[in-house]
RNA sequence: GCGCCGGUAGCUCAAUUGGCAGAGCAUUUGACUCUUAAUCAACAGGUUCCGGGUUCAAGUCCCGGCCGGCGCACCA
């Protein structure tokens, strides 16, 4: 059967509802439009015929009569879920439902499959997140969080642009997979005869762009993982990194801080929301708190980078943590706020002062140079972003990549693998820079108040189906 | 990768101790001129995820596999 190639809608159902709540029960406007979305209800009442239409607004009631209705009859068997174009008359009925009265109508596509049961909807995760398509018509909820991902990506590009930032797009094939400590996913180029890997981080490109001359840059892209899946994992993921010349860590904190509670205000018109039935705020300035003061608090005595690694085996063992023989006081510091402090920092904070055997990128802190000029900021339990003062010393840089082979050697899977490009490009000069990381995916289950990152993904990364 | 839980009609879910595989919605047919998850009547709809095994008898018990959810591990 021949469907349509196109319909000319002038009408939604929202606009429908806001500009005719005027109109009495029983009382035609005598205003036609033409209205197109899926059916999603049908009630046939002898020669009547009440049917719901949802179009990407809402919904709107189709009224249709046996004596007025073009082909009657064929407009009552049609099924639900198709895509049909109606034009009529704006009415309210005598029972007081605002609908479109409706004169003629098209199917503009048939829908083979239905929407799910049409007061649970799908409920099965495989078939919601195999067919996004049909969970978003069944389950409105799942519209809803997509939608406000989109707004929390629209609202971070208007803010970076309107500070002056470029957007810009570095390779996602990568000769060595580098800016960040994970496991990468492995693919082959045919007429280079080369593998290649799919980048863990755009960050040491961008930092070459800084290099170039572009003070001010960002990048929105996806980044490849290889590990594993969970409610907050999912192997490809959107990564938010900006680069600004001349700033120090400290400035990156404040426009992270800005820039989140910015975004709330944006897709949410708030700083002051629930996450997961728990009062949250994203209100600007988040407090400060040194990584060695946090570790100190949770344990009871003071711990620094510079505390011996032997009473760090001691607090560390104390809680079922085992110290690798490659972990020096730096790297225990870490294991032990993230085991003792990090689920519990519900509303946002930065924790600063990074040891430098867990930052190679970052730049030395002035006062001590075991520590660096690094931060993360935790938001309900977990990391929402990552920023520091940036190393741009070649020398030093160098050493630090030879810290990370060396951890290679010693069987460390996620270890950072050396870049001699990205080293000679320091040695054309970084200026001093500020850099931060965003999981976008983190940040959208915060805003979307959702508790699996696979929500927040239109289509998540599942099994391929095989027999 | 490991552990626990799950997979029954297109969708949502039942099925007692191992004893004839069911309901609602959707689909199909019919009735109904103001419905609101409309209502009423009727028809139809099944490889109980897949493959083995135990048993007179398996959706149910056992073994293996597939897919999903959660937890752990890894990470953001």
């Amino acid at each position: 059967m021949t469907t349509p190639y196109r319909f000319t809608q002038n009408a939604f159902a929202l606009a429908l509802h806001q500009q005719f709540g005027h109109l009495d029960d029983g009382e035609e406007s005598g205003i036609t439009v033409s209205v197109a979305g899926r059916l999603m209800l049908m009630r046939r009442q002898g020669k009547l015929a009440f049917a719901m239409m949802r179009d990407s607004s809402g919904e709107i009631q189709l009224f249709a009569l046996s004596s007025t209705t073009e082909e009657f009859e064929e407009f009552a068997k049609l099924h639900l879920g198709d895509w049909v174009g109606i034009v009529g008359e704006v009415v309210r009925t005598k029972r007081g439902e605002l609908s479109v009265k409706v004169s003629t109508w098209v199917r503009l596509a048939e829908a083979q499959h239905n929407f799910g049961d049409k007061w649970a909807g799908i409920t099965d995760y495989e078939l919601r997140y195999r067919h996004r398509e049909a969970d978003l018509w069944a389950n409105p909820g799942s519209r809803v969080s997509l939608v406000r991902r989109s707004e929390l990506v629209r609202s971070v590009r208007q803010r970076c642009w309107a500070q002056g930032f470029m957007e810009v797009e570095t390779p996602i094939l990568n000769a060595i997979p580098t800016g960040a400590a994970a496991r990468p996913f492995r693919t082959h180029h045919n007429a280079l005869d080369t593998d290649f890997y799919l980048r863990i981080a755009p960050e040491l490109w961008l930092k070459r762009l800084v290099v170039g001359g572009f003070e001010r840059v960002f990048e929105l892209g996806r980044v490849f993982r290889n590990e594993g899946v969970s409610p907050r994992h999912n192997p490809e993921f959107t990564m938010f990194e900006l680069y600004c010349a001349y700033w120090n860590y400290e400035d990156m904190m404040e426009f992270t801080e800005s820039l989140v509670e910015g975004v709330a205000l944006d897709v949410l018109g708030t700083t002051e929301i629930e996450y997961q039935g728990r009062p949250f705020s994203f209100a600007a300035p988040w407090p400060r708190r040194t990584m060695a003061e946090l570790a100190s608090e949770a344990v009871g005595e003071q711990v620094s980078v510079h505390t011996s690694r032997e009473r760090f085996v001691e607090l560390l063992s104390a809680r079922g943590i085992e110290v690798h023989p490659s972990w020096g006081s730096g790297r225990c510091l870490a294991e032990l706020f993230e085991a003792t402090c990090e689920e519990s920092l519900w509303n946002p904070i930065f924790v600063t002062d990074f040891p430098v055997e867990v930052s190679p990128l970052a730049r030395r802190h002035q006062v001590d140079p075991a520590l660096t000029e690094r931060f993360e900021s935790y938001a309900v339990g977990r990391e929402l972003s990552n920023g520091f003062s940036e190393l741009n010393d070649p020398v030093e840089q160098r050493a630090r990549f030879e810290d990370q082979a060396r951890l290679a050697a010693e069987g460390e899977l996620e270890a950072m693998a050396i870049d001699e490009e990205y080293i000679r490009a320091l040695e054309w000069g970084l200026p001093p820079t500020a850099g931060l990381g965003v999981g976008i995916d983190r940040l959208a289950m915060l805003i979307a108040d959702e508790a699996n990152i696979r929500e927040i993904i239109a289509f998540p990364t599942l099994k391929p189906l095989r027999d």
